[in-house]
DNA sequence: AACAGACCTATTGTATACAATTTTCGAAGT
DNA sequence: ACTTCGAAAATTGTATACAATAGGTCTGTT
């Protein structure tokens, strides 16, 4: 990403320093571990530190950031236990959301979940896939999901846990054949919404994140040594 | 209440404001859906309205206010729904702590749930039962073992579940022989954990999060009619 | 009476100045 | 060389004044 300075609809400062500190930490400009210090953070977002401050609360709370005992803030770093941890948790509420939602998707839901994963499949069937694409797609469809399962907490939960970092890595070092497995997957996963199959939902929907996983764990190795 | 100034250790504004706030909700003093305003909380806390506001974003994490789509502050109003929601969440995750804790507890840990339970049952064991130190003793008990699962972001997400003004006003409404049963469950569970054996630690937690959870829906009918 | 629109008020948002705290760095003592 | 102490610098915390926005009320028109 290039950084263009991300045009920003709202008027309100603390909007846009959030948006602006948390693409800084999304596209790892700020890199993990690093101290955010909130009047360099005020100038860079052209507000005071009024907002920043703000900003920096909501952050913390979504976990992009740490603290340290004396306040300051941090990027957050993502050691394997984190990943790990992070993972668990997402496969567990995420196949609970789905074993809701196949109770509760309709017609118009199921359309708009095969229409969005047709657009997955478009944006990486291509000489270079197109990752950013696979991405926008990939939240969107486990949004719709999630959203389906109609639990507000639930929702609010699993932002704070997918919304990170980590996910974007993730799809980053997907190959071809993952990202195309990955398709397969969501398939599947319509199938069981189709049948109204809770239990198969459930299944389905473990084994995607379990396999998500494991990709990671291998890629991590490798860029590790 | 006569605003005897809770003694409070910090000198930090934000801080005093934060626990002032929160009890204030927490003991009900301010209804569920019940506006709260910056100034009015600022002059009862005798600070200005930065640090409030600082407090209102992290009990706003926390969920104990929601705001309205101008960004005013309300205390979280549960409904049945919710209520619903978060014992299925808090049951997932504390089963999935205590199926980590299981092969995680050494002796030590062992002492001191053991301790803490014989400590709740004394404190029910009177003529008069002592919620309070129900209270205090179960949140105690829950967090141990959800410390022994030893997943950083696991506690986090509970903490946000589990410090609910709904989670008092279950065990407000106990009668004795709940707050027995209750003691009995923490013996099983502890039993579980003798054995480190996993499966029987989740099934147990999982049978005492959902007794606890028709324990409040019983009352809640009862009280709204 | 019902509605629209302009006011006025209540409430939240932001900038700025200053206070409190923490960290850094260097000098003195051992 | 190593620690200890303390002053200076960097950083975060708080109060206050003012700006922006949302809510409510009143009035005039239909």
């Amino acid at each position: 990403m290039v950084r263009t300075s991300t045009i920003d609809s709202s008027s309100r400062a603390n909007e846009r320093a959030y948006v602006e500190i948390r693409s800084l930490i999304l596209s790892g400009e700020a890199a993990p571990g690093e101290q955010l210090k909130e009047e360099q953070l005020a100038e860079l977002c052209g507000v005071s530190r009024t907002p920043v401050r703000d900003a920096l609360r909501r952050l913390e709370a979504e976990l992009y950031i740490v603290r340290s005992d004396s306040k300051r803030a941090f990027v957050a770093d993502w050691g394997r236990t984190d990943v790990d941890e992070m993972f668990t948790l997402r496969g567990m509420l995420e196949a609970h959301a789905a074993e809701r939602a196949a109770t509760r998707l309709d017609r118009a839901g199921l359309t708009e979940l095969r229409d969005c994963n047709r657009a997955i499949g478009e944006a990486i069937d291509r000489p270079q896939p197109d990752i950013a694409g696979f991405l926008d797609g990939n939240r969107a469809f486990h949004r719709m999901i999630v959203s389906a399962a109609q639990s507000q907490r639930l929702t609010g939960i699993l932002a704070t846990l997918v919304e990170q970092p980590i996910v974007r890595r993730t799809a980053i070092r997907y190959d071809r054949d993952q990202l195309e497995q990955s398709v397969r997957e969501h398939e599947e996963l319509i199938r069981a919404f189709e049948a109204g199959d809770p239990a198969w939902a459930r299944s389905v929907m473990t084994s995607h994140i379990r396999r998500a996983f494991h990709v990671f764990v291998r890629t991590l190795a490798r860029a590790e040594r």
